[in-house]
RNA sequence: GCCCCCGUAGCUCAGUUGGAUAGAGCAGCAGUUUCCUAAACUGUUGGCCGGAGGUUCGAUUCCUCUCGGGGGCACCA
């Protein structure tokens, strides 16, 4: 227990003296205003109506009825409306630093999520061509949220799930077709619907070298299989130069081939909520939300093929049945559509799955600019930005940077120049660099940091306002961690390390660390090791290096 | 027409689940380097939180309406 936490429960025992109930939990928070100082709760304001007295009556009573040097308050005040406003004296919050040099390696982890196992879906791409920036987006939250989850307890899986069938699939087997023709010497002709990029031009070519025999192009299955490939494995490479890796991954042509397609259908029709109307399969989607019902599989007049979200259905199916008890989809807004249909699909069949399963983070979409001007084509893909362009263009760390410093439901601007610049500007530079003048102290003082610890040392002496201010900063962490754990919000991590970083770079230009009396070059050692610890931590959970020198 | 997201300083955006005088970066202005990295630090200018109602001790935050931007609303995926 930190001392927030302390803190916390000290004014809930209080507070129930008063009469509040047993399970009240009081909020306390950081005061934007330090004169307000270092905590602050609101609690007698909100048990205003419960306990029928007056807020400023019921502080009175809560300072009264508290213990306050047991959890290191050296000084509370009652202000305003009837606020209560707490000092720790500067020892009792040093002291905080303790646990975290102790057990670096899990400091800010916690575990409400009690190894319970959660899926995380992301990225998911169709094998149709390279990664686009909106991927790079998923990449960047799935990673960090996933990470989020496994600090605090869950058992996670990543997973991608490959739209390897259906129309697309096809559009790209006959894009590679119209190109190994025109190898063999006939005019382009790229199906409507098909692929333009430069990529498909080197599939074909590809697949032409290893099959001399097949000039015409004809065998459009082997062609189909051998591009899936090719893709799969383009994507691959791009993940990896993301530095993202997967647990799982699930094949949507599975889902037909081992039939579980037809039964989740079977087990719809028997469930009493799918019609047929004009040749149509329709799911009664109404009876859980949707605006309208949606068809399951077209009449004969269509093509008869079962439409996307029952395979969907069918898929999410399978990780309820996988022991995934919490499943959580990041994708781009434009499958907004999808949500309703795929949750009422997984109601109607009745068998206990929960009602808003699977969770949706849906992130918004993403316009790369350069130069000042959009950047909209990409030599390799033609149509659009891929991840490898702004990996190329900015590197890993500070493409992950960007994608998670915004939250997902805003639309991000992607400044390359910005991005790019190694300048005061660049947010990504800023936190790295106080991490890496951290390490420095240490080089140069020629200390190997892991051997740091508090034993003996007097870390009373942090008192200079820009010691305290760093402790307060690195002591949110663990609270920062369950926070954007608990919302899927990753940018709070990104937040704090701003935060965190700009309270070290004061630190450090006012005060020195090394050649200072000893006491002081000790307990500040612990300080410096402390905040490299707290800033390499959140890098980790964003998928970014942490430097020890740049 | 219906659904979702967004609207906060000149620009890009935070705002800790409803708190005190609304914050940061950049841009602008004025400073700091015999010192563990100046990729840094210090000070300062800048606001009708799109608008109107409502809920209550208290609203940028929640509700309704409205204006503006983006996305989605197929027997496409």
């Amino acid at each position: 227990m930190n001392q927030a936490e302390a803190l916390r429960a000290e004014i809930a025992r209080a507070a129930r003296t008063l009469g509040a109930p047993d399970d009240f939990v009081p909020l306390i928070e950081r005061p934007r205003d330090p004169s307000h100082g270092d905590w602050a709760t609101n609690v007698a304001m909100t048990l205003t109506k419960q306990l029928g007295r007056k807020p400023r009556d019921i502080a009175d009573a809560l300072l009264r009825a508290m213990d306050l040097p047991s959890v290191g308050v050296s000084s509370a005040e009652i202000a305003g409306p009837g606020f209560l406003n707490f000092r720790f004296d500067a020892a009792f919050l040093a002291n905080g630093l303790v646990p975290m040099l102790a057990s670096p390696d899990t400091w800010g982890h916690s575990d409400s999520g009690k190894g319970a196992r959660v899926a995380v879906e992301f990225v998911s791409a169709n094998p149709t061509g390279p990664l686009h920036v909106g991927h790079g987006r998923q990449a960047a939250l799935g990673d960090a949220i996933s990470t989020l989850l496994e600090w605090t307890g869950w058992n996670v899986d990543r997973e991608f799930y490959y739209n390897d069938a259906g129309v697309q699939i096809a559009n790209l087997a006959k894009s590679v077709q119209a190109r190994v023709r025109e190898i063999g010497g006939a005019p382009l002709a790229i199906p409507e619907g098909g692929y333009h990029g430069e990529y498909i031009r080197e599939i074909a070519e590809a697949y032409v070298a290893q099959h001399a025999d097949d000039r015409e192009g004809y065998d459009l299955p082997a062609m189909q299989a051998f591009a899936v490939a090719a893709l799969r494995h383009e994507q691959d490479l791009d993940l990896q130069a993301f530095g993202v890796q997967f647990d799982t991954y699930y094949l949507e042509s599975s889902l037909y081939t081992d039939g579980r397609v037809d039964r989740t259908v079977s087990a719809l029709r028997d469930s009493g909520y799918t019609y047929e109307e004009e040749g149509a399969l329709f799911l009664r989607t109404t009876s859980f939300g949707d605006d309208k019902d949606r068809v399951m599989k077209k009449s004969a007049a269509k093509g008869g093929d079962y439409t996307y979200f029952v395979p969907d259905v069918a898929y999410h199916v399978t990780k309820w049945e996988r022991g995934y008890g919490r499943a959580i989809d990041v994708q781009g807004a434009d499958h907004h559509s999808t949500t309703t249909r795929v949750r009422a699909g997984l109601q109607a069949l009745g068998i206990g799955i929960p009602k808003g399963y699977p969770e949706y983070v849906l992130h918004q979409m993403v316009t790369v600019m350069k130069g000042g001007e959009e950047m909209k084509i990409s030599k390799r893909a033609g149509a659009y930005v891929t991840v490898r362009d702004l990996i190329d263009e900015v590197g890993r760390d500070a493409v992950r940077y960007f994608f998670l410093m915004r939250k997902g439901d805003s639309q991000l601007v992607f400044d390359i120049d910005l991005a790019r610049s190694q300048s005061e500007e660049n947010p990504v530079y800023y936190v790295q660099m106080a991490h890496a003048r951290m390490c420095g102290i240490f080089r140069v003082g020629e200390i190997d940091a892991s051997t740091v610890t508090t034993e003996s040392v007097d870390l009373s002496v942090l008192s200079e306002p820009a010691e305290q201010e760093l402790i307060k900063q690195l002591l949110d962490f663990p609270a920062i961690v369950r926070g954007a754990a608990d919302n899927l919000e990753p940018q709070r991590i990104a937040g704090w390390l701003f935060e965190t970083a700009r309270a070290a770079h004061t630190w450090y230009h006012k005060h020195h660390v090394l050649g200072e009396p000893e006491a002081i070059t000790r307990a500040r050692l612990v300080l410096a090791r402390a905040t490299q610890l707290g800033l390499s931590a959140g890098l980790r959970i964003l998928g970014l290096s942490a430097p020890e020198r740049m």
